[in-house]
DNA sequence: GTGATCTGGTGCAACGATGCACTAGCAACA
DNA sequence: TGTTGCTAGTGCATCGTTGCACCAGATCAC
């Protein structure tokens, strides 16, 4: 295992050049005759041959490997959804990179730039800042970028391609069923809105107010953290700090609220036992992102759903294959979340409406 | 950018041979004139120049890439240890290569073989199989490898450094409370008890028992999945089942249970509630790692805290710096594992106690 | 003044794969 | 028989760094 075996040996074994050897590697076969083919494969096999990867990059500039720029793993969201990633590129033979950025564009710049001058050429970006200035100069290099969490926006460089949900349906989705268990004070709680895709479940959860007659502006709101950055690992202070605020007992409380994500909910749900309050009955919460612990809490938290592995698997062949379209344009896909009801959101107190079903978990 | 200042250029901008640049940059200062030092030095600082890693490592058979096997980043323990030890591996200089081996020891031997013909030299490997055997060979060409949750096995080779928090302390720790909470019937919860830190922490929950003048085998238990592997992501389900068992109307019901880590504590709590308890009043639970979750849980979640930034630290510390001690002797680094209260654990019912301080957490 | 010794640095051949430019060999055609 | 055209495959310079082996020049001892 020590001594590698190299091309030439390879060559040797089969009676041929390393030149024809490294054009099969590279699958310039179009002039190469199936007995040749045939010994080069067998030697290959035979002495257990794998291309140096160092050198292969030195000559070439190309690089197996993809990068993968994530918020943070310690987030469960990230964790998982690194994961899916890992098991799609090895699938297709290649291996992954993984950094975390903690959501700074200035770590996200230094990050992409130093995956590129390794020699990576495709890189998933987990970003959801408005602007991709900051990582412009190397896609125009020729980086392919693939983001995720971000739909395309109109000032992107032509040969990005988003993946994401369509967080504006799923803000509505979300707030559309609170509105349907009859809830009318309705909150939504975030740390900073910024990123595009909070500002689009945001949008979301006011398009569906407005759309029930109601008025966001009586909606119950908290700014504590509106101007701060914040990475995903205090999400869930996030979430204890605005349960602490908009459940105060002189406060105008909400009966349920929209969670931007599943970490903050739970940590809204933290701060509601904090202040007494049983969350699925004094207060209905619903998260984002639909990761495992939603499924364990208790109360099991109604959540709107990102199919991760199926993302995943998008955003690596994006990343991976070279590029087909001609055009070089870049391409947006909005993929449909969905809601799986459990038992954190119910009918508001007052109402006296009959429990509604939940389609996953146990019943209490 | 595209355009990459080489090893040539900062030479003739310093009136060096690329020799000389390369004998500063590897160390080799010894023979070295303050002033070309100074000269060569001014050189890399002004055209921008970064070492082309590609070629470093064809050439030198070395790379500044660490590898870090984990079971799986999907499991919140494992993203935030990978987390940390990106942090400490960065602030030396390294790179993170990320590979999940979903605990299965043939994965786990893949990635380190690849890992190691890819030119890595250092490798976290976290595992809690009894035996090195399945790496042995890569060990045996000069692999540095730190193991993680996992102290020295007898049989390991000498030049392994494991780093691992004293489980059988754990095991105790944890029990102790119980115990001293007034638990006599005492369940210890967790899948396949076959690696050597489950285990370890199963002993200690022995000693614990034993130490109390009780019986092991009086204790209630459940081997639902005694023969089989578990995932990390499948350790929710397992504590879901073993509270559907173990809570069962006609069981022998144990008081309180001491779950082999938090993600299974979690599960068992939901199983609870799927069988109409309450816990930390119908039953006591204590879980084992201290993930950020166990805090956020209803109730918060009792749990033995393994000190993550400090561990990640030490093996990264470990893994790249050069070996220092001459013997090349392995060591085992183990930390004490801490408990931090919290409210899933508290007297058993029948015993009219009082309700033990919580040392975080806020009260009901 | 000659040889030995030391100092500070350089020359150069690798590392293993790539892919362009080239050619040996052969068939077809005039 | 000479020329052309084509097929199947090869030669070789090259990517950027490394580090051993070597060397020019200065200093020293006798």
């Amino acid at each position: 295992m020590g001594d590698r075996v190299t091309i030439q040996e390879v060559a040797a074994a089969a009676g041929v050049s390393a030149s024809s050897v490294s054009n099969l590697l590279n699958g310039r076969t179009g002039k190469m005759v199936p007995a040749t083919r045939e010994r080069i494969e067998r030697a290959i096999a035979d002495l257990g041959y794998r291309p140096n990867r160092a050198a292969r990059q030195l000559r070439s500039g190309r690089t197996q490997t993809l990068g993968l720029v994530v918020p943070s793993v310690g987030n469960p969201f990230w964790g998982a959804f690194a994961r899916e990633v890992e098991v799609a590129a090895l699938a297709l033979g290649c291996n992954v990179l993984l950094c975390n950025s903690e959501r700074d564009p200035d770590r996200e710049r230094r990050y992409v730039e130093e995956l590129w001058e390794d020699g990576i050429r495709s890189i998933i970006l987990c970003t959801s800042l408005p602007s991709l200035d900051h990582v412009s100069d190397v896609i125009g290099d020729g980086l392919r970028l693939v983001t995720f969490d971000r739909p395309a926006q109109p000032n992107d460089p032509a040969s990005v391609i988003s993946i994401s949900i369509d967080n504006n349906v799923g803000g509505q989705i979300a707030t559309s069923h609170l509105l349907g268990l009859g809830h009318e004070k309705i909150a939504f709680v975030s740390g900073s809105i910024r990123s595009v895709n909070r500002a689009a479940r945001y949008r979301g959860y006011c398009d569906a107010i407005e759309a029930a007659g109601l008025a966001v502006a009586d909606m119950p709101s908290w700014t504590g953290f509106g101007a701060e950055q914040f990475g995903d690992v205090e999400a869930a202070q996030v979430g204890r700090a605005a349960a602490h605020a908009l459940l105060a007992p002189d406060a105008d409380r909400p009966t349920a609220i929209v969670a931007v994500n599943d970490m903050t909910a739970l940590g809204f749900c933290r701060g509601a036992r904090d202040m007494g309050l049983v969350v699925g009955e004094d207060v209905s919460v619903i998260g984002f992102d639909g990761i495992i612990l939603a499924e364990l809490y208790d109360p099991p938290l109604t959540s709107v759903r990102q199919p991760i592995r199926e993302m995943a698997r998008l955003a690596v062949g994006e990343a991976v294959q070279a590029g087909v379209g001609a055009d070089g344009a870049g391409r947006s896909v909005l993929l449909r979340p969905e809601i799986v009801l459990r038992e954190s959101t119910y009918p508001p107190r007052s109402a006296a409406t009959a429990r509604v079903d939940a389609t996953s978990g146990s019943p209490r």
